[in-house]
DNA sequence: CTTTAGATTGACTAATCAGTCGATACGGTG
DNA sequence: CACCGTATCGACTGATTAGTCAATCTAAAG
């Protein structure tokens, strides 16, 4: 065995400074506006490190893209499936989003500003996907039980999701003086409701 | 008078040309992915002479992302004033700007896109911000006269401008088989319905 | 025709950047 | 110790770019 155990491994620390740096100067300065020289010397490391642990700048962010979609993924689906419903799911599913995001506002950004961007390679963005079809399969579950509008999920999940950038970005803007917890409840009601077939 | 008609003023005609061009160069390749050589050369001129028109290629994202912004707040008060009530007004307003932005998709990629980025000014950023004033007026409104939730406007204006955009990017994203209409009457309800003062 | 002011050109420059490479250091193994 | 694969370094290169500028063109006005 090369490393008895996971943790501390020195070399996932330089990979991993290389990618922070990386999230703050490209939400920052923009992927063409910053150089990998830049990244290197943020990171503490040189530039021949950062293209050891990545090919090239492409591949960097692409590897930085997905780390952040797995990431919110993930967060999304603390407490998951013990609900009793889809509609106190789809609740609890967005409160996660909302406070992992104004927790993580550069990740939101980031996102945000390359999920359109031709930077980020098709593969990375094709593979993303993936940690966000249990959403499309909430949804659907909700349509067919009559609780949610039907609509066709992907829409459904493409403004939900924008819905909740909004508040996240609401939220942050409004600087540490804002309780998330106070705006969530005044603003969720208007995507439930939203989403909730009329009841007559 | 250096010219009689205020039509096809030729030296316009070029400025537009470099402003068209630099639109779908930006969306396709980024800020700083976009030569200015090649933008001049898209538009059918020379360096030079984007340079003449554009002190620098900062001032000219700039007033690209301000033209842009002035348009869309001009497509949204189509027959503005003329509905009855808040909600239809508002029904309105977001129909046009759906309509809009699907006969527009690269300036709606180019303001997702630039939104956030950091190669627009903020001056241009500012003064874009006027052109959707009447719109929080509309929200105020609507609250005050008890038919809308009561929410902090700047958050009811984010929330709806990023639902529409996710509208508009499905539909857009459908190909051109997808009706427009069709979407919209599907999609609405679900601003409409959730933006409303439960009835109960 | 002459003047004048703006429009247009594209070769040019000084600066910048992605990625390379040869050298060196490190750490585990025999 | 000797060996070897990996990590690390940073100077270097070939290619690219924003913006300049001196020359040329155009057209309106006297």
């Amino acid at each position: 065995m090369t490393r008895e155990i996971a943790e501390k491994n020195p070399a996932d620390d330089k990979r991993k400074a290389i990618l922070d740096s990386a999230l703050i100067l490209f939400t920052e300065r923009g992927f063409h506006g910053t150089p990998t020289s830049l990244i290197a010397k943020e990171a503490g490391v040189a530039t021949g490190t950062l293209f050891h642990y990545f090919k090239t700048k492409e591949n960097l962010i692409g590897e930085l893209y997905l780390g952040i979609k797995r990431e919110a993924g993930g967060a999304m689906r603390i407490n998951a499936g013990e609900m009793s419903d889809v509609y106190l799911e789809l609740r609890n599913v967005a409160r996660n989003y909302v406070s992992w995001g104004v927790e993580n506002p550069a990740k939101i950004r980031f996102m945000e500003q390359f999920c359109l961007s031709p930077y980020v390679p098709d593969a990375a963005r094709e593979e993303a996907i993936s940690n966000f079809l249990f959403l499309s399969g909430l949804f659907e579950r909700g349509m067919k039980e009559g609780i949610i509008k039907d609509i066709p999920t992907e829409l459904a999940v493409k403004m939900a999701a924008e819905f909740l950038n909004a508040v996240i970005d609401y939220i942050v803007r409004q600087g540490p003086g804002c309780k998330t917890e106070r705006v969530f409840d005044l603003a969720y009601p208007v995507l439930g409701d939203g989403l909730r077939n009329r009841p007559g």
